[in-house]
DNA sequence: CACACCATGACGGGCGTG
DNA sequence: CACGCCCGTCATGGTGTG
C-alpha cells in the first residue's frame, strides 16, 4: 500500500541548557516539545541523547499528547528513531548549527524508504499539501510494514487500531463506525472530531482552534518507512507516550500529576530525580506558550521554517493552497480557522480585544522606568523569580518590531517586561528601542558630561544655516544608510529656484527628504547626511572610534546605526558601579563596535574579562583597537559566531573567570525594522532568530552559573 | 578584462498617533 | 483615515586594482 508520513506541523519549541550525563557537548540541547489539546507543553517523557545526532546538539524526544493525536497522528505509534531520523533531514536543509525547532511526525505509516530522499530539494519540502495520486491524508486508512504483520484480526480491525492510537477512545470508534460504515476513514474520523469536539467544554474547543492551526497549511507529505531499527531503542511501553494511546488517557492524566509522571520516566532512564527535576524545570517552564497557536511556514529563500502569526497573516494561511479536494480534516480545519478569523475580526472592530489579546504596549512617553531629566516613574520593580541573576542580563532590541515579537521575546527572557526608552531622552537623536534586563533600576546616573540634546547644541554650526520653517530639534533615528550628494544637490537645486522664501509644497518636499535622511543645514540651501564621526558622537561613542583601519564610509554608518546609544545603556548599566567595584566579567554577544564595553568604560567600571561574540570581523577590528587604545587592563577575547558558543566553551571562560558577572546583546534587527522592505520576517527571520541564541547562551550561563555556587 | 569594493536609488508596509 | 516613522535590502553602475 502506497502511504506517505505526513509531517503535521510544529507544535512547540524548547531551548534548553541541560547536560546529559556522560554525552560530550550536549549542553546546547534543543528540546522537542509537543503541546497538548489544553495548550500546555507535555512534560518530557524521555531523553534520547544521541537522537538527532546534531552536530554537538543532543535531542529530547518526548511523547505526544492525548488531545493533541486525533489531529497530530498516533501516540501509540510514534518512533522516536524515525522522528528524529526525520529530523536529520531537516537539520540539513535548516542551514544553521543551532535548531530551535523539530516537526514531529505524525505515524501515518508508508511503504517508501524516507531515507532515499534528497532533503536538499525543495520538492520535497514543499508545505502545500501535495496533489495527485500519490498524496494521502491523515484521514486515509494507513498501515505500517511494522503493524502490517500484527493486524490478522477483523477486517476493521486496522481502522480500529489506527483511531486508538490516534488517541479516540474505543467508545467513540465503535460509534463513528456503526455510523459510516469501516471503509469510509474520512468519514470515521470526521465523526470522531465532531464527537470530540462536542465533548470538549467550550474554552477547550477554542483552545482546540487554536492548536488546529498549526497543522493543516503547513504540514508536510513526505515519504516514510517504518524502519525496524526504529523499535530497538525505547521501548513503548517504558515511555510514557505509550500509556497515552486510546482509553487509558484520561486516567493517566488524573492519577498522577503531569510533571511527576515524566519525572519519574526520566528517572527511569537513569537520571536523578534532581537532574530530571532541572530538565523539566528549564524545558517546560520556558516554554513560550503562544508557539503553540502559530503555524509553520517554510522560507524557500532562506530554506529555514518560521512561525507566522495566524492573526496577522491570515490570508496566507487560508487562501494560498485552495485547492479543491483538500482533505475532510482539511476542510473541517480550514472551517474552524474561518470561524476564529471572523470571531477574531469581530471582535477588533467592537474593540473587545481584552488586554490578554495584546499584552505588551508601547509607553509614552517613551522614557522606561526614568531618564536623568524625567523624575523617576518607577524606582522598584519585582522580578520573575526565574529571571534573576547571577548573571545580569541586557537585551536590546528595535521597539518598533512587528506585532507579537516583544510578547515572545520577553516571555523567553523569563516574563521579564521590557523596559522601552527613546534615546531623545538622551542624546539628540530618537532611538526607540526596548530593553529587557534583571538590572536594579535604583540610583541610576547618567554620564558625564550630558550629551547635547538638540541639534543645535550637537551641531552648532547648523545653526546659522537652519531655516525658521524647519522645526527639528531632534534628530531621527540613526539608520545604517545615509542620504547621497546627489540628493542633497537635488535638494540645493530646487531650493536655489525660490530666494529666501520657498512656497510650501517645496518646505514640504525638502523637509520630508530631511526627515528621511536626517539631513542638517550646512550652508545656504546646503544640506547634509551626518559625517560618521558626527554619528559617533550623537550615539555616545569616542570620536573617530569607527574610524580608519581599512573600513569604509558605508560601513562605518552601517556599522554606527547597528549600534547602542551609550549614555541610554550606560544610565541602565550604571547601577553596576556599586555593585562591581572591582570590575565585572562580561559576555557581550552581537557586540557590533562595542557599544556595551564603551559604556561600561565610561561609567568607570572596570572590565576584568571580555568574551565579545561578533560575526563581523570589521567591528572586531573597531573593538579591539578601543580596547588598545583606552588601555584596558583586563583580556579581551574575541569569538566571531554566536551559534558556535556552546557549553563547554561557555564553561571554561566561567571556569576561567568564576563565572560571567553580566550578558549584554542586542541581536540583529533586520527582520524587525520597520525600513525593511525586503523581509521583515519577524523573529523567526534570518538575521532576527539568532535572538534564541542570545536566550540559548544567557540560559546556558544561568545554568552553569547556578552549578557554580 | 575580471574582480572587488563602493555609492546610489528604487523599493512598501506595519504600526502608532492625532 | 491620513500621516509619519523606521539599528534595511537589492540590483546596478561606477571606480579602482591587478
Amino acid at each position: 500500500m502506497i502511504a506517505r508520513a505526513r509531517l503535521q506541523g510544529l507544535v512547540g519549541v524548547v531551548m534548553g541548557g541541560v547536560k546529559i550525563p556522560g554525552k560530550e557537548g550536549t549542553d546546547g540541547v534543543v528540546g522537542m516539545v509537543v503541546g497538548n489539546g489544553n495548550m500546555e507543553p507535555v512534560p518530557i517523557v524521555g531523553v534520547e541523547p544521541n537522537g538527532g545526532n546534531v552536530g554537538k546538539l543532543g535531542v529530547w524526544s518526548v511523547g505526544i499528547g492525548k488531545l493533541l493525536s486525533p489531529v497530530l497522528g498516533s501516540p501509540g505509534m510514534f518512533k522516536r528513531r524515525r522522528a528524529s531520523r526525520l529530523l536529520d533531514g531537516f537539520l540539513s536543509v535548516w542551514m544553521k548549527k543551532t535548531v530551535y525547532a523539530y516537526v514531529i511526525m505524525g505515524d501515518n505509516a508508508s511503504g517508501e524508504d524516507y531515507e532515499d530522499i534528497d532533503w536538499n530539494t525543495e520538492d520535497e519540502l514543499d508545505i502545500t499539501p501535495s496533489s495527485g495520486p500519490s498524496a494521502v491524508t491523515t484521514a486515509e486508512p494507513i498501515v505500517s510494514n511494522g503493524e502490517a504483520s500484527l493486524s490478522a484480526g477483523p477486517s476493521n480491525y486496522k481502522v480500529v487500531e489506527h483511531f486508538l492510537g490516534m488517541g479516540f477512545s474505543e467508545e467513540l470508534i465503535e460509534r463513528a463506525i456503526k455510523d459510516n460504515g469501516d471503509a469510509n476513514t474520512d468519514a470515521i474520523l470526521n465523526s470522531l472530531l465532531t464527537y470530540a469536539h462536542l465533548e470538549e467544554s467550550p474554552a477547550e474547543i477554542n483552545s482546540c482552534n487554536q492548536q488546529q492551526q498549526c497543522v493543516d497549511d503547513d504540514s508536510f507529505n513526505l515519504s516514510s518507512d517504518d524502519d525496524e531499527s526504529a523499535l530497538n531503542d525505547l521501548s513503548e511501553s517504558d515511555s510514557w507516550s505509550g500509556s497515552w494511546s486510546g482509553s487509558d488517557a484520561a486516567e493517566c492524566s488524573s492519577s498522577l500529576p503531569k510533571h511527576e509522571k515524566a519525572l519519574l520516566s526520566l528517572a527511569n532512564m537513569g537520571y536523578s530525580i534532581e537532574e530530571a527535576s532541572a530538565a523539566m524545570d528549564r524545558c517546560v517552564l520556558t516554554l513560550p506558550t503562544d508557539l503553540f497557536c502559530r503555524s509553520w511556514g517554510f522560507n524557500r529563500r532562506t530554506n529555514r521554517f518560521y512561525l507566522r502569526c495566524p492573526m496577522a497573516k491570515t490570508e496566507d494561511v487560508f487562501f494560498e493552497e485552495e485547492k479543491p479536494n483538500i482533505s475532510l480534516l482539511n476542510g473541517v480545519l480550514k472551517k474552524r480557522k474561518l470561524y476564529e478569523l471572523k470571531n477574531w475580526e469581530k471582535k477588533k472592530r467592537k474593540g473587545l480585544l481584552t488586554e490578554e489579546d495584546d499584552i505588551i504596549r508601547l509607553p509614552k512617553p517613551m522614557i522606561g522606568f526614568g531618564t536623568p531629566s524625567d523624575p523617576m516613574v518607577i524606582t522598584r520593580r519585582t522580578l520573575p523569580e526565574a529571571a534573576i541573576g547571577p548573571p545580569f542580563f541586557y537585551y536590546e532590541n528595535v521597539a518598533l518590531a512587528p506585532k507579537g515579537v516583544w510578547d515572545t521575546i520577553s516571555r523567553f527572557l523569563y516574563d521579564v517586561k521590557p523596559e522601552f526608552v527613546d534615546s531623545k531622552y538622551f542624546c539628540a537623536a530618537a532611538r526607540k528601542r526596548g530593553y529587557i534586563h534583571n538590572l536594579p533600576i535604583h540610583n541610576r546616573f547618567p554620564l558625564l558630561p550630558q550629551p547635547p540634546r538638540t541639534i543645535n547644541e550637537a551641531l552648532p554650526l547648523t545653526k546659522r544655516w537652519w531655516p525658521d520653517w524647519d522645526k527639528r530639534t531632534k534628530l531621527n533615528c540613526l539608520q545604517t544608510v545615509c542620504g547621497s550628494a546627489r540628493l542633497t544637490d537635488r535638494i540645493r537645486k530646487a531650493l536655489e529656484k525660490w530666494g529666501d522664501n520657498p512656497p510650501l509644497h517645496v518646505q514640504k518636499y525638502v523637509l520630508d527628504e530631511c526627515r528621511k535622511w536626517n539631513l542638517v543645514w550646512v550652508g545656504k540651501n546646503k544640506l547634509a547626511p551626518l559625517e560618521p564621526d558626527e554619528v559617533e558622537m550623537l550615539l555616545g561613542f569616542p570620536r573617530n572610534h569607527t574610524r580608519g583601519g581599512g573600513i569604509s564610509r558605508t560601513d562605518r554608518y552601517k556599522s554606527l546605526g547597528n549600534s547602542f546609544q551609550v549614555d541610554t545603556v550606560a544610565y541602565h548599566l550604571s547601577v553596576l558601579k556599586d555593585l562591581f567595584p572591582n570590575g565585572l566579567n562580561m559576555l557581550s554577544l552581537f557586540s557590533g563596535i562595542g557599544g556595551a564595553e564603551v559604556a561600561l568604560h565610561r561609567l568607570g567600571i572596570p572590565l576584568k574579562n571580555v568574551v565579545s561574540v561578533e560575526i563581523s570581523e570589521a567591528n572586531r577590528d573597531i573593538v579591539r583597537s578601543w580596547w588598545e587604545q583606552t588601555n584596558q587592563k583586563g583580556n579581551l577575547i574575541h569569538l566571531d559566531d554566536v551559534q558556535l558558543v556552546n557549553g563547554d566553551s561557555l564553561e571554561r571562560y566561567a571556569g576561567m573567570f568564576g563565572g560571567f558577572d553580566l550578558i549584554v546583546g542586542g541581536s540583529p534587527c533586520n527582520n524587525l525594522a520597520g525600513s525593511n522592505r525586503v523581509s521583515r520576517d519577524g523573529l523567526e527571520g534570518e538575521q532576527s532568530s539568532l535572538f534564541y541564541d542570545y536566550f540559548r547562551i544567557l540560559d546556558l550561563v544561568k545554568c552553569i552559573m547556578g552549578r557554580q555556587q
